[in-house]
DNA sequence: TCTGGGGTCCTAGGACCC
DNA sequence: TCTGGGGTCCTAGGACCC
């Protein structure tokens, strides 16, 4: 009988890896790359986590441990990421035409497995999972992990798994399916890493003596899905090796688009603020246009710090009249919304410091299927405009033509705390590494 | 007028992922 | 002093109708 199998090829500490594959230099010592406004660390390779830090950990916390050990510190550089994923995933797609790419350094694979010959299979599979891993480290210079098992969720156990083998000085490939120690490998994965259980779940499972992988495949699943609902009852079949995740190839019709930052200092000034909403909504705008879709609804959002007790979390949404995916409509609104959200304090006097400012289009459809009514009021030259204005930023780089009211970046203006207020809302990236993949002018450069 | 049940649709919020 | 961002899915609860 023939099997379907999935493999889960999983980048190593992705980001870091991008910025080692241009830094031969740095190959052995310890790197992190930081999140967005330089906030905290998101990727960090072995020798940064033997010095004891862990993911999600503010820079301003280890600011000294970095200097001590001379460890290396980048700003996100989305651009590069980026190109390097299109490349590893190119090098993936030329094992087989079954390929999700399911995030920024993960993709699965489907294959066919013979149950007829386990022992032979087995070890073709292996010898598969190690071409992955030699053609994806030659053709790009990222190190990755290869997992196979019977589901997508077994794959990512065995993932965790292909992590102790590398730490053994092996080659970090695994075929999980009839794999001698697949018991044994289960019950020493806590639950807390199995995929589809997070924090809540972790501790509701560990409060009934659940605390193990194999624990929770043993569970009964109607009543699993009775105390805990349909997600979990997946897993649990998953973990018994009955698919239940198949792989999704299509690029999804994406239902929403997000956009938020933090801003590099705390604001109070609702004119800066509304500046950030704006700028958040022209570029969801014009992510809108490139892959043909209009919104219906738009939300404003606006908070301070999380890690104030005053804590406060406004938003307001509206539909839009008719969809839409012009800048100066959607902008317009996003003014009107974010004036009826914001207020400048609270009702016992204290100013709110707003930290962060986002908006979200929901509602999505393709342009296809909106025809503007007669009478509506929408011009055809507005689209024509709009072609304009993304080809020109293209051509000429990001806000070479931009909304006023996304404020300029060379004005300095005062705010209402009397400081030059030019911008206070964008982003801090002080480690930041070449684009070398995507800009000329940033190529790596060769001493003769 | 009162009472009840069931279905649907919508929204907000929680939980999860990387 | 300084603590990320973008996305999906599910569920509970309210409003409304029959």
């Amino acid at each position: 009988m023939r099997t379907t199998l999935y493999a889960l090829v999983d980048c190593s500490a992705f980001y870091c890896s991008c910025e080692r594959v241009f830094r031969p230099d740095i190959a052995q010592r310890p790197v992190c790359v930081l999140s967005n406004n330089d906030g905290c660390v998101v990727s960090l390779t072995p020798e940064m986590k033997a010095l004891g830090i862990r993911m999600g950990t503010p820079l301003f916390q280890i600011k000294d441990e970095i200097k001590k050990h001379k460890a290396l510190v980048f700003s996100s550089n989305y651009s590069l990421y980026a190109d390097m994923s299109r490349r590893v995933v190119q090098a993936i797609e030329t094992f087989s035409d079954d390929v999700e790419q399911y995030s920024i350094d993960e993709s699965f694979i489907a294959f066919g497995a013979d149950d007829a010959s386990i022992v032979s299979e087995r070890e073709r599979l292996q010898a598969l999972a190690e071409d992955i891993y030699n053609t994806v480290l030659r053709e790009t210079g990222i190190p990755v992990r290869v997992s196979i098992a019977e589901t997508k969720t077994l794959a990512k156990v065995g993932s965790l798994y292909t992590k102790q083998l590398l730490k053994e000085g092996k080659i970090p490939c695994s075929v999980l399916w009839h794999h001698p120690e697949k018991q044994l490998i289960l019950s020493t994965t806590p639950v807390s890493e199995v995929w589809g259980v997070g924090r809540a779940l972790t501790e509701k499972l560990v409060h009934e003596r659940v605390g193990t992988a194999a624990q929770l495949a043993a569970l009964d699943s109607t009543s699993i899905r009775k105390r805990y609902g349909i997600v979990l009852e997946k897993t649990v079949h998953e973990l018994n090796g009955i698919c239940c995740i198949p792989l999704d190839e299509h690029l999804s019709d994406r239902k929403s688009i997000i956009r938020s930052r933090m801003f590099s200092k705390k604001l109070t000034d609702p004119s800066l603020i509304c500046e950030a909403v704006i700028a958040h909504t022209v570029r969801s705008a014009e992510k809108l246009r490139s892959e043909k879709l209009l919104a219906t609804q738009l939300t404003v959002y606006i908070c301070t710090s999380r890690h104030v007790e005053s804590r406060v979390y406004r938003s307001v949404s509206r539909a839009l009249v008719l969809p839409t995916n012009d800048s100066f409509v959607l902008s317009a609104l996003a003014r009107t919304l974010f004036e009826e959200c914001f207020i400048a304090h609270s009702p016992s006097g204290a100013v709110y410091r707003y930290s962060k400012a986002g908006i979200v289009l929901h509602e999505l459809i393709p342009e296809t299927a909106f025809t503007a009514p007669l009478f509506s009021g929408i011009q055809k030259e507005q689209p024509l405009l709009m072609a304009v204005l993304d080809k020109m930023n293209k051509k000429f780089g990001k806000n070479s033509v931009a909304l006023a009211s996304m404020g300029t970046p060379d004005t300095a203006r005062k705010t209402a705390a009397g400081k030059s207020g030019a911008r206070d809302w964008a982003m801090k990236r002080e480690h930041m590494s070449p684009r070398y993949t995507t800009v000329w002018s940033e190529l790596v450069r060769v001493k003769l």
